[in-house]
RNA sequence: CGCGGGGUGGAGCAGUUUGGAAGCUCGUCGGGCUCAUAACCCGAAGGUCGUAGGUUCAAAUCCUGCCCCCGCAA
């Protein structure tokens, strides 16, 4: 089929890869523009854009995409379907139905649960078992479309933002193609969502990766693993930003001797020679991988070498 | 020219302000102790102190250029 593709970031590349490799001819690539990142301010390329180009693909991006001179500009590519993934861009109405068959979008979740814009971390953030992707025709209100396919993943007990990110992308890619074989062939089925299950989830930000200590230790490890790698969870420790990349559960902190010492939610209560044991809400959150402000990351035990850290010490104070 | 931290034996750090014999905690290797050990004791190997140049009797330390890593901000 002829297909206009929207996407942005990572997320969206296995996608276009897929689509293009299957034979489907995807005419454009409706992106987010060029934006300045990093250390230095330097424009980068959003990755559905290098994707496009080194696939031949012609790239367009609009500021604003609502703006009426883009959907001219649209119309100057004739296409079957539109594929939305990751944009980053509410399209407006005039867009969605301009291709014949209208546009179908790849959301990473088990709609109508996790709608919105962060449901991958979110889903081990709340201790789901399993989500999904899910394929849906769009209208005009936010992930509610009828869905034409879907497919459940798994969330490991050890799955991190990263690696379910990875996962569901490439299911994402599979299942996309699946369902545009439906649609090619008519016989896709649309699936109404019950709205009444809804939820929705926002978009992340850095602060939400603020750890609280108050929490459940189980809680706050599945903090850690939903934002890794990113935006991370992060604490503080002596005034500088210190971030957690690996932890795990401890119902007890695993040492007879402090039992009764009562301790603060954040308190470090006992270094091993390769785990930081910090005292939380409920249970012992034992710190295994992290990562000092301006340092790189580092096994607690590499950390703990050249850092003087003493029991007692308490985590995510004022900073 | 967005702000800031950093590059020192395999790892993580101190030492740089007040130039003058390369240090600490680990790891590795050898030996010892032990029923045994990630514990303890003894010993050893291993570093052009990111890189290029400058100042100096003397530079990890002061000055200049460059490379690389990281946190923030976007």
């Amino acid at each position: 089929m002829r297909i206009i593709f929207m996407g942005t970031p990572d997320f969206s590349v296995p996608a276009l890869k897929a689509l293009a490799g299957a034979g489907h001819q995807v005419v454009l690539c409706v992106t987010q523009p060029d934006r300045q990142k990093g250390r230095g301010k330097h424009v980068s390329f959003p990755p559905v854009k290098e994707a496009a180009l080194s696939l031949g693909i012609p790239v367009l991006q609009p500021e604003r995409i609502k703006d009426a001179v883009w959907q001219e500009e649209l119309k100057k590519y004739p296409a079957d379907i539109g594929v939305v993934i990751a944009y980053g861009q509410i399209l407006p109405k005039s867009i969605l139905t301009l291709p014949a068959l209208g546009c179908v979008n790849v959301h990473a979740s088990l709609l109508p649960k996790y709608r919105g814009a962060s449901p991958i971390q979110q889903s081990i953030i709340d201790g789901e078992n399993v989500t999904g992707v899910t394929v849906m025709q769009m209208d005009e209100g936010l992930d509610t479309g009828d869905m034409i396919a879907k497919v459940r993943v798994p969330i490991g007990e050890d799955e991190t933002g990263g690696s379910l990110h990875d996962k569901l992308a490439l299911a994402g890619a599979k299942l996309l193609l699946e369902a545009l074989e439906d649609l090619e062939k008519g016989k896709a089925l649309f699936e109404k969502q019950k709205n009444e299950d809804a939820t929705y989830v926002g978009m992340l930000k850095k602060e939400s990766g603020r750890i609280d200590w108050s929490k459940s230790a189980a809680e706050i490890q599945r903090l850690v693993r939903g934002l890794n790698p990113w935006p991370s969870a992060y604490t503080g420790l002596q005034g500088k930003t210190l971030k957690i990349w690996e932890a795990k559960v401890l119902p007890e902190p695993g040492d007879e001797s402090r039992e009764k010492e009562p301790s603060l939610p954040g308190q470090i209560v006992r270094l091993e020679k390769d785990a930081i044991t910090v005292a939380t809400g409920s249970g012992y959150l034992q710190i295994t991988s992290l990562q000092l402000e301006g340092k790189k990351r580092m096994d607690a035990g590499a950390f703990l070498r050249g850092y003087a850290l003493s029991p007692g010490a308490v985590l995510g104070e004022k900073n």
